[in-house]
DNA sequence: CTGAAAGCGCTTACAG
DNA sequence: CTGAAAGCGCTTACAG
């Protein structure tokens, strides 16, 4: 086993110093630390993490805990590419990543594993139902940490989103200018977040366009196929000419719907999505869709902690990342 | 900060004892355990993960490393079924799961991370290509650790697997015995033993029935919907009468490139899937399909490994997992 | 069955 | 700029 103690005698230096090398302490003469550079690099030494840890208080290491209150956590491709792009960023700024996903039954032990171990640096919480029981005691922690999405309420708590409002509503004006004005939403769970905004985004644009807003033509579902198909039956027979939908997966269960009552998109029934998943382009139609860059804003949700951890006692982080509505043929063209 | 001394104290014993009862040590009084249990489970004391790491080596941890040398690791629902059975295998056990998904470009940052930081006590090695570079030396570190996929030649490496080969070779009998004989395949990649085993059973269903096995009728593919799609490009212009496709997502894309040439399944194609996924019995026709237990796979193989770390030195563990053909609409039934 | 003590491999004031 | 030394919070022979 090598230690700091192996190559301080190599580099004929104290243990101190080969410390100082590898935390990059200013305090070591150029040459000195070439030396021990050389060192290191030559016989592939890497610092004991625990050791690091107990003396320092520090491991290079992020948590990122997913509630698992939310059903549909993995039918949806939304978290594998959250985890990829939190994995790549840790990677490329030489982080590990510890995964929590949160069953609700072992929230003590996952609070005391995150919080207690001393084992992560800072975490990331992703999918936040809002009133999620662990969210209290994880923020009330004095450990860094940040958000996916938005917290409804405290500005003090820093996060990374996409602007869900605007997007949807600027999805919603689509349709308006399109031509549709009997719209209805299947909205997402009204106790997360990003379904709570799209809604507001929706409604907005019916403001904006002064149209009444129906309480009927709006179903809220879970981010899943299966929730899109049920949503459409409640729907059908209030007669849609569109309907927004708050995830690609949920228009998906949706289409099926409306193909199985005998309509079709666009013809009888406009449909736009959110996410722009990997299928969306490959629907029969192709669906117009709300594109957010769900990688991306795992990798600035990695990123920003580290900066967190790197800069304590730092002003909070509120990123929004933007979003593109992407045309297809799941609704008709915009006319004059 | 609580410590061991603190709970010694208060139940006025020595380090000593209390961490002999957080330990199950049997040397212990059962009063003297009885009271020192009390007051960790009053001040609801855990112990620093760093310091147990450092003093005993052992952390109650476990890495689970996805080599990301596959490409459709994400855009198909295996993985996070997969790692939703290995995390909630760990928290049953209180155990913890770290993450690796380890990108080619960071092989020896991931090397070290999984096997010097001595931060995990085991790690699982999912879906791995045979000839990965990350694999030999993994496999040359001295930690426990357990493959989800057999290894296709070391008889000592344990696994978790299921019988892909007699799987495939049921299904493809199944079409066989449905009336079909001009059947095709697209194979998984070849360079992960699931697809060579899936290969090797229609290969062995053919044989049984003494039918050629035509090259032109194969066509590898990656595990992904557009793979699936293009394959059945190269596959139409020989007419065969049915499809076995080594995964769901293969099936999807097959499908869809069927509908696209204007033939209709199963009446013009019978076909035939792999995994059951959530929207294999949702297609239109809804897909038969081999049932594997994908959760339950991760939950085993974390289980296993865990078991592995308490036992030293236990012989290595082949574990083969069931799996079940579930007939639906996507090919006609055996006739007599 | 229990305790005193050494030691795990680092970091970090402190002194020079 | 550098080193000697204390200390992080545990585990585990060792002695009794």
């Amino acid at each position: 086993m090598l230690t700091l103690e192996k190559i301080a005698q190599l580099a004929q230096v104290s243990r101190s110093t080969v410390s100082r090398v590898i935390n990059d302490d200013p305090n070591v003469n150029d040459k000195t630390r070439l030396r021990v550079q050389q060192v290191i690099e030559q016989i592939n030494f890497q610092p004991n993490t625990a050791a690091r840890s107990l003396a320092g208080g520090r491991t290079r290491i992020l948590g990122f805990v997913i509630p698992m209150g939310v059903s549909a956590l993995f039918s949806d491709p939304y978290f594998p590419l959250l985890i990829q792009g939190v994995s790549s960023a840790c990677n490329t700024l030489d982080y590990s990543v510890m995964l929590w996903l949160a069953e609700p039954e072992y929230e003590r032990r996952t609070l005391r594993q995150v919080l207690h171990n001393r084992i992560i640096d800072g975490f990331i919480i992703a999918s936040m139902i809002m009133d999620d029981p662990l969210l209290k005691p994880l923020m009330e922690g004095n450990l860094p940490y940040i958000l996916i999405g938005r917290h409804p309420t405290n500005p003090d708590v820093s996060y990374v989103d996409v602007d869900n409002q605007n997007a949807a509503r600027d999805a919603v004006s689509y349709l308006l200018r399109s031509g549709y004005r009997r719209i209805a939403t299947i909205a997402g769970p009204q106790n997360m977040i990003g379904g709570v905004d799209r809604l507001e985004g929706y409604r907005a644009a019916l403001r904006q366009w002064n149209l009444p807003c129906e309480d009927a033509l709006i179903v809220e579902s879970d981010f899943t196929e299966d929730g899109g198909y049920q949503a459409v039956q409640k729907l059908l027979p209030l007669q849609p000419e569109a309907i927004f939908t708050a995830s690609d997966s949920i228009a998906l269960g949706a289409l099926r719907a409306i193909k199985d009552a005998g309509l079709s998109v666009p013809e009888d029934i406009g449909l736009v999505g959110f996410d722009d998943s990997s299928f969306a382009a490959r629907m029969t139609p192709p669906l117009t869709t709300v594109r957010q860059p769900i990688t991306k804003t795992g990798m600035v949700a990695a990123e920003t902690l580290i900066d967190m951890i790197e800069h304590p006692g730092s002003a909070p982080r509120r990123l929004i990342l933007p979003t593109e509505l992407v045309i297809r043929g799941s609704c008709s063209s915009p006319r004059k």
